[in-house]
Order: C-alpha cells, then sequence, then structure tokens
RNA sequence: GGCCCCGUCGUCUAGCGGCCCAGGACGCCGCCCUCUCAAGGCGGUAGCGCCGGUUCAAAUCCGGUCGGGGCUACCA
C-alpha cells in the first residue's frame, strides 16, 4: 500500500534527488512482512511509476533482512563499548515497577551487568547529561533533553535488531546524506542521532514534512481515508495534475503560480522552503487542477487517456456498436466538461447504446406539452434538411419558434428523446454525429411514449 | 500523564518589521456569454486563534494562553 503521505515524502525526496543529482533508495522498512507481502512493493513501485519516477531513478526495493550481519555487529560494538546493556524486564515488570502504562523504561537493568541470554534484550545507554538537538532542514532546530529519552530496545530477546536501529546501520550502508520522511518519526530522530554518534558517525541532513491530514484534522490513514495513490489513478486522476496538487501541500512556487511543468517545480524546489504545518488533503482542489490539465490536453491525448474507460468489459454499451471514429468527435465535444477521465462514459453513451438511457427526472422535466406536437413538428422538419449541426440548428429554432419556444425551451424535449438526458454535449453536433435515420428513429419513440402516457 | 510539533480566508497557500485596513488558487455567490451542461470573461464572499510585551511601526520579533496534532511497544 502506498500512503498519500509517504507519496509526498516521496515526490519531495525525488524532486530533492534530482535537485542534488541524487538517487532514490527505496527501502521496506519491514524485516519479514513485506517479503510476504510483495504487492506492497509492486504497489509503491507502480505508483511512482505513475507519478513519473521509472526504475532508472530509484534503488530498491531494499529489504532489512539483507543487511542481518552488520546489524548484528553494529549491536554487538555497542555493547562491548558499555555504550548498551542486556535487559530482561518484561512490560509487565516495567509497568509493576512505574505504575503507568505509558511510562518508558526506567533504566532497572543498567547496572546489573547482566550478559547476553536467551530471552535478554539489548537496550542502549541513553546519555544522563545534555540534549540532543535536532537540525530539521524543514522544521528549524528541536531540542530533546537527553533525560527525556528512555533506554530504548535495540535487539530483541533473539537477537533480531528492531526498526530504528536496523534504519541507523542501512543508512550508513546506502551512504544516506538526507533522510526525509514524515513528521511523526520526529521523535525518532533524537535516538538515532544518539545512535550515529555512538556510533562514531556523522548524522544525516534530517527533513521532517508533515503530515497530511483529512477533515477532522488527523491524521491519513489507510483504513478511514482514501489514502492510496493508486486509487486516484483508478478514479480517473492524471498523474501530472495529482504531483502537480501535491507539490503545492505545502509549498508553493514563486510568483502566484499554481499550475506549472513539474521540471520548473524541480528546479525551483528547496526542501528549506516547505512549511511545517499540517496539510489537508482537497480533494475538490485536485478535481479542479485534472480538469485544467485535461483542457490542456491534444485531442489525441484526451481521447487516449479515455481508453482504460472504453474497455469492452467495463463499458455499458454493447461492445461491437462503438466506433473509435464516431467517438473521436464527440470526445472533442467532452473535453471541457470532463474533470475526471470516467465522466467521459455517459456524455458519449447515447450514440452507441441500442437504445438511450431514460433518466425518469430529465423525462418529467422536458416530456411537457406541447412535447409530443414538438417532437412531431421537428421530425418532419428532419426528414429532408442537410443533415450537419448549422441547418439541424435553425430546423429547430423555427419549429421552435411556431410554438413560441426560445431555442433553449424547444430543444429539450429533442435532447431528452435522442441522449435521454437533459444535460450533456453541444446538440446539433451530436445529432450529426448520430445521423439521420437513428434521430428519427429516437424522435418518433419518444413522441409514442410521450403520447401514451398522456 | 510525559516528550515533541503545528496555528494567515471553509481549504491549500503568499507574506520573513513599514510595499498588507493582507495577495493568489480551489470552493461558494452573482453577472456576461450561451441550444442544455461545461469551458471562458468579469465581479463578489471570507482570514492573521487570543492576551500581553518590544518598536515610531507587528501577520511578521518575544512571553504567555488557548486550540489542534504526532509520538509514547522486545511494531514498522
Amino acid at each position: 500500500m502506498f500512503h498519500v503521505g509517504s507519496a509526498r515524502s516521496v515526490l519531495y525526496n525525488w524532486a530533492f534527488a534530482r535537485h542534488e543529482g541524487g538517487t532514490l533508495v527505496l527501502r521496506i522498512e519491514d524485516t519479514d512482512a513485506a517479503r510476504n507481502r510483495p504487492e506492497w512493493t509492486e504497489g509503491i513501485i507502480s505508483a511512482m511509476a505513475w507519478l513519473g519516477i521509472d526504475g532508472s531513478q530509484y534503488e530498491g526495493p531494499y529489504f532489512q533482512s539483507a543487511n542481518l550481519g552488520k546489524h548484528t555487529e553494529a549491536a554487538q560494538r555497542l555493547y562491548a563499548e558499555g555504550r548498551a546493556y542486556y535487559c530482561d524486564c518484561t512490560r509487565a515488570d516495567i509497568v509493576a515497577r512505574t505504575g503507568d502504562q505509558h511510562h518508558g523504561y526506567d533504566g532497572y537493568c543498567r547496572d546489573r551487568g547482566l550478559g547476553p541470554g536467551e530471552g535478554r534484550a539489548l537496550r542502549f545507554r541513553t546519555p544522563d547529561e545534555g540534549a540532543t538537538v535536532i537540525d530539521d532542514l524543514v522544521r528549524g532546530k528541536t531540542v530533546f533533553e537527553n533525560s527525556s529519552i528512555e533506554d530504548f530496545v535495540l535487539a530483541r530477546g533473539d537477537g533480531s535488531v528492531l526498526f530504528l536501529f536496523a534504519n541507523v546501520v542501512d543508512d550508513v550502508e546506502h551512504r544516506i546524506t538526507h533522510v526525509l520522511r514524515s513528521e511523526e518519526h520526529l521523535p525518532n530522530a533524537p535516538k538515532q542521532q544518539l545512535l550515529f554518534e555512538a556510533l562514531g558517525l556523522e548524522p544525516p541532513a534530517w527533513g521532517h514534512l508533515s503530515i497530511i491530514v483529512n477533515e477532522k484534522r488527523q491524521k491519513m490513514s489507510k483504513r478511514r481515508d482514501k489514502a492510496a495513490l493508486e486509487a486516484y489513478r483508478d478514479e480517473g486522476y492524471l498523474a501530472a495534475a495529482m504531483r502537480n496538487y501535491l507539490m503545492l501541500l505545502g509549498w508553493a512556487p514563486a510568483g502566484d503560480r499554481e499550475i506549472l511543468p513539474f521540471d520548473e517545480m524541480v528546479a525551483e524546489f528547496r526542501i528549506e522552503d516547505v512549511n511545517s504545518s499540517p496539510a489537508f488533503f482537497d480533494v475538490k482542489k485536485l478535481r479542479a487542477f485534472n480538469g485544467e490539465y485535461i483542457r490542456a490536453m491534444a485531442v489525441a491525448d484526451f481521447i487516449a487517456a479515455c481508453e482504460p474507460w472504453l474497455r469492452p468489459d467495463v463499458v455499458p454499451w454493447p461492445a461491437e456498436k462503438f466506433d473509435p471514429v464516431v467517438f473521436a468527435e464527440l470526445a472533442a465535444l467532452a473535453q471541457t466538461r470532463v474533470a475526471l477521465l470516467p465522466e467521459i462514459v455517459p456524455m458519449v453513451d447515447f450514440a452507441f447504446l441500442a437504445d438511450p438511457v431514460r433518466d425518469e427526472a430529465s423525462w418529467a422535466k422536458a416530456m411537457k406539452e406541447p412535447a409530443a406536437e414538438l417532437l412531431a413538428e421537428v421530425a418532419a422538419a428532419y426528414e429532408q434538411v442537410p443533415w450537419e449541426a448549422g441547418p439541424l440548428r435553425e430546423r429547430l429554432e423555427s419549429v421552435g419558434t411556431s410554438f413560441g419556444l426560445s431555442l433553449g425551451k424547444a430543444q429539450a424535449p429533442v435532447r431528452v428523446a435522442v441522449t435521454g438526458r437533459t444535460v450533456g454535449l453541444p446538440l446539433f453536433e451530436s445529432l450529426a454525429v448520430l445521423g439521420r435515420q437513428e434521430t428519427l428513429r429516437r424522435i418518433e419513440s419518444a413522441r409514442e411514449r410521450v403520447t401514451g402516457l398522456a
């Protein structure tokens, strides 16, 4: 699963890496689970590919267990140097002593001199005095009193190391220079920085990006919120629009610009300019951006982008009725009316359905007096006209006039008769594409129904 | 509870002591255009959480307060 929050970090990461000419390391921070859940990795990779981050721009996936030897080696070194000690306390022991579920470790085994053994965890001996300051690229300096940092666990009773520690060793292994991640990891930063120092290594530059929140201002969750990037792709959002929108969460290019080419954003982007307050993911604005990007496309590109929603197995009309030439003509008319790709389907379905859908609300609204008579007159007038938008419009307009109706009023019954709905593509162009025979058939069928009902 | 982070229109943001009785965008409202619906054009709506201080001058600096959030595992 690819969390939007992560997507955002990756995006920044990427922009930053491009800026610095670096490489992105894709690391699945899960020793065993990720191996058993290849779809996690695939999800991340496919989401990255969708956003335009191709395989040549990252390394990975990389699993912690691949570096097991180095992890235990580093842990042993810290133990040998007295920077870590063994502890046989269970969670229950600690709670019994401190009387508080939410209290950190109390340091009970600090000076008991326990050696390694089955069931004994290795804890880091946190400095008693002083403070650890995290100089963060996005939030400035944050001071953590060392006394407020508990003696956290480095390795479990079975010898396997924890994420926090494995992370540090892996960062060294990968020669990571910048750790850009989500704000929720900020409390881990001082612990890891202490670890770098204990290992005699230079800590990386930190950058903790704010989280993305839902309407309740809480961290987006995969369970509650639509946080998987792939879901947006499947709903018809364009990668370019998505990535443009995502870039604007917490950062803005100069000059009151919002929609601009990704290359320009990358060139202008500086991690130091990212603001540190959480942002709400506003789907309405994303949708508006998507519409802008769709309108900016060449018609041929728009048609190509619609393809996934035109596949025979997802489409509401019989596959053999689909005509790409007809679709191309209608698509040109639909482009300014589509904000999300799948919205194209109900706009053009009338052309490929044997009978148009019948939206009852539309019928009730449009098929009032004198609809039946008007439909009959229009049908008669359409028997002979040159079958082009201009003449079609003129004839309907003059029929309307004879009923004392404006064009706006007069077109409604015809529109509903032919397309089934009260709103849609420009009517006369649509009729021109549909053809005389089918248009007359639908008008006649609608007239009969209206008469029958009356 | 403890540690930490955050606080400009409903939302995303610009702003880094005078250019700001706060600019842009989405949303919303109105008008124009118009065969419906869009698109487009024009206009409008709405905000510096609060209280003190520093200063000739504060959205911008300082203190406090209130509010929101994150973390708090031998998970990642």
